[in-house]
DNA sequence: AGCACGCCGACT
DNA sequence: GTCGGCGTGCTC
């Protein structure tokens, strides 16, 4: 017999398929081992075909009997054709880690008491019935914080449980200590399996055969990869913090989870329930056409107020009386809350002690040797350390170009606030959470005491916005809201928005009967910083939409991005221009002109792109399937940002 | 998307 | 001459 196998390894210009012979009778999705030129590789069986006119080899060893659930080859397919990627290099998404040779024991999950999924309020029960009675596959549930979207997971997922069918809940990133996680553990016991980067392969490999082999329905847990776990039985998805950009996997092959499981939803006609307080336009836009946007606007706890928002002008420097950073009113309530031992979240997007450090003499700037990009501050360590790639050095004394003693530093990150507090408030204590926390003193690993009210004044970037829920917290501090808006990214006003809305919300939470926040920008008139205070999604999306529209940007136009990257300047930019030229040929496609990438130069070497866009999701197909192959050309559609 | 090999232009 | 980068061929 013979069959059709997509190998795990990839030549340039192969189709991705081969045919191998085998004397078993085989099933499509089938995990097999297959000799390729000299090596062995691992692939999976695609089809049985006849007899082909080349001569083929034998399938060296069947690796499990029993093959994979067919949404996954679908799956695989459907995303190779999507995103024109060969179907070699998407099966490495399907297959179980490799085993390795050192084995952890993953401590087993706690059988607690069977908890029954709370009540749902009326406005719950609404939203579960448009739920279901949605007729598309996939439905945006836009639950503004505290409005419960978990007790309708669970009760979603009770209900498929009941069904004899198993959940998956794809979360952006797993913290172990996360509430969501700790709800379905505490419903749902050892149903629950966790899939979670820090598993080692072995642990992997042995969850996945669980998985495989499960003879009741599980509700796994885990981030977009979890898409891939090999449930026969999937009876929903349910995607928590839908907003969040870790849906998309930058490298390749690069897919969007959302769309992935949309696709595996409206495969299996099951429901895809994808839930955020901060819709991405472009998903609000898509939902609302097709009747599938499903509003939660009512909060579930009645003790929850609306925060008190101060919008404080950066310019106007007489709210800035006693502290550069800090305007007057943010620090009057700082001190109120010491006195009552209540929290101050100070929320800036920025880490590090400074981001520029130049020569005030001749203009000269600390720039990473191999990035180009400026070298930031590190005051405690007293170093430069580049935030693209780790370089790190020594501040300089005098200017390297023209000696000049005179090196100054220019803006601020989470580490100069801290030493700034430090200095305000000798008697508080302070604590700070960005990318240069230990694994020891990470947020995860002191949640706990933050919560306990350990800590007085709470420092923090984007890691600090999502999710936390403080009893003693009464005041959120933005230093400056609008520093995320200038970056050039079409995606940097939305991803403002959703920081400013998710930092808003750790406040108000129906703990205290006191919440304010002071938000600091140089632009208070700001249609993002309006929306964000007045909590005004729709105000936001009205605006939003209305630029995309004008921009020819997503969702009323599809968008990929080419990246060339070469060795020298010259060579990428000649060949930039080159394929420019190429690509005029198709005349319903817009193409940019070429410009730097955002990380101009790496240790790959110097990066330009171009920007594609089409009203037609063909015409971009059709351009780039038409591109010469080149390997310093790659591209992605859809992106989710042009950094 | 990974490796081996041969070509060519830029250096010592 | 040597090195490093680029282009090509490889697979059933």
């Amino acid at each position: 017999m013979f069959y059709e196998v997509i190998p795990t390894k990839v030549f340039r210009a192969s189709s991705g398929i081969l045919t191998y012979t085998s004397g078993q009778s085989l099933q499509p999705g089938t995990l097999v081992e297959i000799p390729l030129g000299k090596a062995t590789v691992r692939g999976v069986i695609y089809k049985k075909v006849p007899q082909p006119d080349f001569k083929c080899k034998e399938i060296s060893q069947v690796l499990h009997k029993r093959p994979l659930p067919s949404h996954l080859l679908k799956s695989l397919v459907w995303l190779s054709e999507y995103y024109l990627t060969p179907l070699p290099v998407v099966a490495n998404l399907i297959l179980p880690a490799p085993p390795s040779r050192k084995y952890i024991q993953e401590a087993s999950p706690r059988s607690s008491v069977r908890l029954h999924s709370p009540p749902l309020n009326t406005a719950q029960k609404a939203a579960l019935e448009a739920v279901k009675s949605a007729a598309t596959a996939t439905k945006l549930l836009h639950g503004i914080t505290g409005s419960g979207k978990t007790n309708i997971y669970l009760k979603m997922a009770q209900e498929t449980l009941n069904d004899q069918k198993s959940t998956i809940l794809l979360v952006p990133e797993i913290a172990l200590t996360s509430q969501l996680v700790q709800v379905f553990q505490s419903s749902f016991g050892d149903r629950v399996i966790c899939l979670h980067s820090r598993q080692t392969d072995a642990t992997r490999r042995d969850l996945w055969y669980k998985i495989h082999d499960a003879a009741t329905p599980l509700i796994i847990i885990g981030p977009r990869s979890a898409l891939f776990s090999p449930l026969h039985d999937l009876g929903l998805i349910i995607i928590d913090e839908a907003h969040e950009s870790a849906y998309f996997q930058e490298t390749a092959p690069k897919y969007s989870a959302l769309r992935l499981a949309s696709f595996i939803a409206s495969t299996l006609k099951i429901t895809c329930l994808q839930g955020t307080a901060t819709p991405l336009v472009s998903d609000y836009y898509l939902a609302e056409k097709n009747h599938a946007y499903i509003p939660l606007t009512e909060r579930a706890k009645t003790s929850a107020i609306q925060p008190d928002i101060f919008l404080i002008d950066l310019k106007k420097r007489e709210n800035f009386i006693r502290n550069h950073y800090f305007s007057d009113g943010l620090l009057k309530a700082i001190k109120v809350n010491l006195e009552h031992h209540y929290q101050t979240l100070i929320f800036h997007n920025r880490r590090g002690s400074a981001p520029l450090t130049i020569c005030s003499n001749c203009g000269w700037q600390a720039l990473c040797p191999t990035c180009f990009l400026p070298l930031n501050l590190h005051s405690d360590s007293y170093t430069l350390i580049c935030h693209a790639c780790g370089y790190q050095t020594k501040v300089p004394t005098n200017c390297p170009d023209c000696h000049h003693p005179d090196i100054v530093h220019k803006g601020f990150g989470t580490k100069l606030l801290e030493s700034e507090l430090n200095k305000l408030f000798k008697e508080a204590r302070i604590v700070r959470f960005d990318a240069d926390n230990k694994k020891s003193d990470t947020l995860d690993a002191l949640y706990e005491q933050v919560k306990n009210g350990d800590f007085d004044i709470i420092i923090g970037t984007q890691t600090v916005a999502k999710g936390l829920d403080l009893p003693l917290l009464a005041t959120v501090g933005v230093v400056q809201a609008d520093s995320g808006l200038s970056l050039p990214d079409f995606a940097s006003e939305e991803r403002t928005f959703h920081l400013l809305t998710q930092v808003i919300g750790r406040v108000g939470r129906g703990h205290l009967d006191t919440a304010q926040v002071f938000m600091q920008t140089f632009q208070p008139e700001h249609p993002v910083v309006q929306a964000a205070i007045h909590n005004d999604y729709t105000a936001f999306s009205k605006y939003l939409l209305s630029r995309r529209r004008a921009g020819h940007l997503p969702p009323f136009a599809y968008l990929a991005r080419l990246d060339l990257t070469y060795k020298t300047e010259v060579a990428a930019l000649t060949q930039i221009r080159r394929l420019q030229n190429l690509l005029k040929k198709f005349p319903k496609l817009l193409v940019s002109n070429p410009a730097p990438a955002f990380h101009e130069r790496s240790t790959k070497g110097y990066s330009w792109q171009l920007i594609l866009r089409a009203t037609s999701r063909k015409t971009l197909e059709d351009a780039i399937q038409h591109l010469p192959p080149n390997p310093h050309l790659h591209f992605t559609i859809d992106p989710p940002s042009l950094l």
